[in-house]
DNA sequence: CGACACCTTGACCAACGTCAAATCCGGTGG
DNA sequence: CCACCGGATTTGACGTTGGTCAAGGTGTCG
């Protein structure tokens, strides 16, 4: 077993500090399934849940990290601005993902939602002390962590080195992939996010996102249903598009 | 204090197995500062350390995990590779940096020496038992993933918003940030990495990445002593440039 | 002193961005 | 149920940044 084991089933138990954790979405997904009923116990009593609307903020980079909060619906993007306004698109998190690993005091990126949301949250000070106790809960904590980071420098290979077609494919195959490991429908498959999202995850455009999505969809590789709702029709050749190295994710 | 507490005095203590920790040249920047003596003799025990030729290969993308390193002396690239060979460097180790953190079994990206290289190894199947009864060990790996992957998230704003001008500038000032971190020399600030190097981190080309440098000279914001070696003529200028909202690093 | 590797510079080019307009839905109200 | 409104998306025409290809420089090491 390597020493910094990600969690291969990967959602979890949390729920509002009244709702029971035994009635969570995700229960299979996450932390929770590691932690033992005592474990569990002990942390169910700090945390609690949180309901957030659509286009909603639920941290802003910069301000004091008071939370770490872990999504059990509905799906959050992180970003970080330029002073100028450009945008970068860091992440999208879906159910089992954490939200607010951070090292300083401070957030390093803003999380909005993109859906209605429920977030399970763990206050930091109360978590930070339970982690002593809980070492099953920190070593899950650093596989997360070793899980973004991994993500982070596929997405930089990205960014650095893939041209539109290769980006907008990686995105789909990797939206898809996400999507199957939670269990969701992937056929079509659900784009929550907006095009200009999109574009600001892959470091293009709005235009340059819709164009080659109907130069994927002239190709017969795709078939766009509605807006939000892409079919992939062969993943192979998309797969084939994407031209790493390492089968991302 | 925080839950994810990075070390900010950064290297540390190791040496070979018969090299004593004591005559290690980092010990002040990174993990060993946070042990104590006696959870230093145990880490000590299962240490050894490596020397590697500048151009030599230390780990590879794909392969197995065995080992995870500190760098002590030297430079480190790291990087992945597509299929048809374009290269995307994702990070430079210097001392004090942890090399190989790996979630899974295998390596995530292959890494490189730039320079004459000393390395402290840590097997990891030794090192992960140790890991549960060093929970500061533990604290201090977590605190630096989370670092890592701020600066995997600064580089994505970078690699997919910043334009040349921006990132060389931004390259200029991190690297100068980390040399002050560690007691280097930053005036005139070594450039250890061929034009090469930093045209693949920063998602360009060499040919860029000289024009770009060339401008900055003839801005007189830069001067270009030697090819390995720049002064920063005007930090607040380059600073200017680089437009980012989160002062990184 | 010469060779070679790395770096710089120049001319040209193409992928992607910009600006602008048309179109598509999705929701709303009649 | 259908027409309409408005933001999101798509499409088109054109511009620009940075890439490509090709010569020179430069310095390092034998």
């Amino acid at each position: 077993m390597p020493i910094l084991q990600p969690a291969r089933p990967k959602a979890e138990a949390f729920l509002g500090s009244q709702n029971s954790c035994a009635a969570c979405e995700i229960r299979e997904l996450s932390v929770c399934s590691a932690l033992s009923e005592e474990e569990l116990a002990r942390l169910r009593a700090i945390i609690s849940s949180r309901n957030v609307e659509p286009g909603a903020t639920v941290i802003s980079e910069g301000e004091t990290a008071t939370d770490l909060f872990n999504v059990i619906r509905g799906a959050v993007k992180l970003y970080k601005l330029l002073l100028d306004g450009r945008r970068q698109i860091t992440g999208f998190l879906f159910p089992g993902d954490f939200l607010g690993i951070a090292l300083n005091d401070t957030y390093a990126y803003s999380a909005e939602a993109i859906q209605q949301l429920r977030l399970c949250r763990f206050p930091r000070k109360k978590l930070e002390s339970l982690l002593c106790e809980l070492p099953r809960l920190e070593r899950r904590l650093l596989g997360e962590t070793a899980n973004e980071l991994a993500a982070a420098q596929d997405q930089m290979v990205l960014l650095g080195r893939k041209t539109a077609k290769e980006r907008v494919a990686s995105f789909l195959v990797a939206l898809s992939r996400r999507a199957a490991k939670r269990g969701q429908p992937v056929s079509p498959l659900p784009i929550p996010m907006s095009r200009t999202d999109i574009a600001d995850y892959l470091g293009l455009t709005t235009e340059t996102v819709s164009r080659t999505l109907t130069q994927l969809r002239r190709a017969k590789l795709i078939d766009i249903a509605r807006r939000d709702r892409i079919e992939l029709l062969d993943m192979d050749g998309l797969v084939g598009l994407i031209d790493g190295a390492s089968q991302e994710h």
